[in-house]
DNA sequence: GTGAAAGCGCTAACAC
DNA sequence: GTGTTAGCGCTTTCAC
């Protein structure tokens, strides 16, 4: 493997010189930079990674960081990985991916401070999560997949929970809908202060009550057997209902089940409309689910992005952005079959 | 941030006897050994990885390749990824992950200079793969998920395809079924060497064989359309089919809606077994589907043990290793509802 | 059982 | 516009 001293001996030049063409750092003259760079392509020259890293203090490293909790990761969370894998690429960065669960403070501590990451990307971000804490006091420059309760200090890109939930109410109160159940986490993560769970629910609130209408919300296991019991609990709170909006992208085919089950068709009987997910997963269900389509992969890339302009730029600007999931209408939202006059129940 | 010398200049030691108490490489009395402790403890020593790499000429950092084409990772290779950043962390080691397609040759070539790579995990391997030959050239250790055609001297994990296939297709003969069609990827995925398709093509050729049954084959896109159409042609080309075995994931669920469309129900006109699938999209389903339960984590864990076994172990031992799928027996597959009488064609 | 010192392969002052 | 050289923070001979 050919150093730097290989190719300053061959082009007949010194180090400083080799060193300055690559980094840009300082003019060379077009004929000296043709000499190195001959030179570098006749020894197949690739600088160490090591050695750049330690002499310059930047490792172009960043670290993606996700609690490895019990059942892996979804299909929009993967889509931050590979979303932000890819940007990394692109930006001429390494990713380094971390499971550091909840408790592994200490984990985290010695990871910031091997110097080894640039910078960092957390992940499943909670409103109070102390690992922010400990990466700020580590002084690794931080982007948030997320955003933690307060957000004045902190750079996030985060799915706009509002105005995701307001279109799919809206999608179906323009459909003809009255009774409408939210299917959120289990009451578990909502105690656990998950943002996405309690911002939804909130959003939920204030949606139906603009619209006029009253918000009934279900919390439901992450699986299939949670959303079947979900949907019993949904009949029992609001045994009209005609539409049944579901974050819980596990339980949802469990409500699907279940409403076949009760010889109740989708769309007919009642509407589903499924929020943040996928399309692949969407396309899984018969019918096909309308879901409000989550941002995934390019939530994961305008993290990277954010983080490396905090790197490799100037300022240490915030950055903060929210967006919002799609509409993509398919076949499991339609008018209600029988329409209630507004505000006639039962 | 502290440095070594800070330590030993606390300690009243020698740097190089703060690095022996680290690395353990020769033998320090319990009394400096606890001087130099309690001065790390003191300081927050934290060794500077990048320093560390330089010097021992190991990064410490694998690398877990994979092509990022189109539609990104499903929940098997999603879990080879979970596993595999499970297993380096337990190991002491990082995981990049990086993103390069079969056409970034010279991308990897670059990667595999760099020296920031201890070894590599080399993803959704083709029959014929130039990248291994890339690695094998810069000489960075290799441990294949998946193999490639000639496996005589590399390290790889994989799946049984054989062993799977043949009891997916022993279930459902030991139900009685005799005309049991094999859902496959695509035409195009076949043709271009992908080893899953192809051998399981050929397993379930020997295996219907074997049973003395005739094996009928139909390559799907993978979405539900590519399911849908599959079916059809499923169909068509044998008409008394009571059983669907399928490889394709995506696929599987057009071909349930399909079968519901058609009036036919799961399991009791036609059984449906799913193969290489993790549990979690199994129970999306209703009926949960009876599959071949993928190793997921597994294989990305045993490739990173067999990779840090090689680098830290003695001898360049190759690690060969096949785990079948696991049958899951769920709701998709029961009895066929009318049986025929051996060789009774309709 | 411990220390001194020579690198590892770069970057970035500081010279000219 | 280019060269000299002092580190970056470790590991690892070599010496005792």
């Amino acid at each position: 493997m050919a150093t730097m001293h290989d190719v300053a001996r061959l082009a007949q030049v010194s180090v400083s010189t080799v060193s300055y063409v690559l980094t840009g750092t300082r003019p060379i003259s077009q004929a000296t930079r043709n000499k190195v760079l001959a030179a570098m392509a006749q020894l197949e020259y690739q600088p160490n990674a090591m050695a750049r890293g330690l002499a310059s203090r930047r490792s172009r490293i960043l670290g993606l960081l996700m609690p490895m909790d019990e059942r892996g990761l979804g299909a929009t969370e993967t889509a931050f990985v590979t979303g932000a894998a890819a940007a990394a690429s692109v930006a001429g960065y390494h990713l380094v991916l971390s499971p550091v669960g909840g408790g592994d403070l200490d984990d985290l501590r010695r990871l910031a401070s091997q110097r080894m990451l640039d910078g960092v990307v957390l992940m499943e971000v909670q409103l109070a999560d102390e690992r922010v804490t400990v990466l700020q006091e580590a002084g690794v420059p931080l982007v948030l997949i997320g955003r933690t309760g307060d957000t004045s200090t902190l750079s996030y890109v985060d799915i706009d929970f509002d105005q995701t939930v307001r279109e799919a109410v809206a999608h179906l109160v323009g459909l003809g809908h009255r009774r409408i159940v939210y299917v959120n986490h289990s009451a578990a993560t909502l105690a656990s202060g998950y943002g996405p769970a309690l911002r939804t629910r909130d959003a939920f609130t204030a949606a139906m009550t603009g619209h006029g209408l009253e918000p009934v919300m279900i919390a439901a296991e992450d699986s299939a057997a949670g959303g079947r019991a979900a949907l019993a609990a949904a009949f029992a709170q609001a045994p009209e209902l005609t539409a049944v909006l579901a974050m819980n992208e596990t339980a949802i085919f469990g409500i699907l089940g279940e409403l076949t089950g009760r010889g109740l068709s989708v769309p007919d009987d009642v509407s589903v409309v499924s929020m943040v997910t996928s399309p692949q997963v969407a396309e899984l269900a018969t019918p096909a689910l309308t879901a409000m389509t989550s941002p995934g992969s390019a939530l994961g890339r305008i993290a990277i992005e954010a983080l490396t302009r905090h790197l490799d730029g100037p300022a240490d600007l915030r950055h903060q952005q929210l967006l919002p999931c799609t509409l993509e209408i398919r076949g499991s939202t339609a008018q209600p079959r029988s329409r209630h006059p507004l505000g006639a129940d039962q």
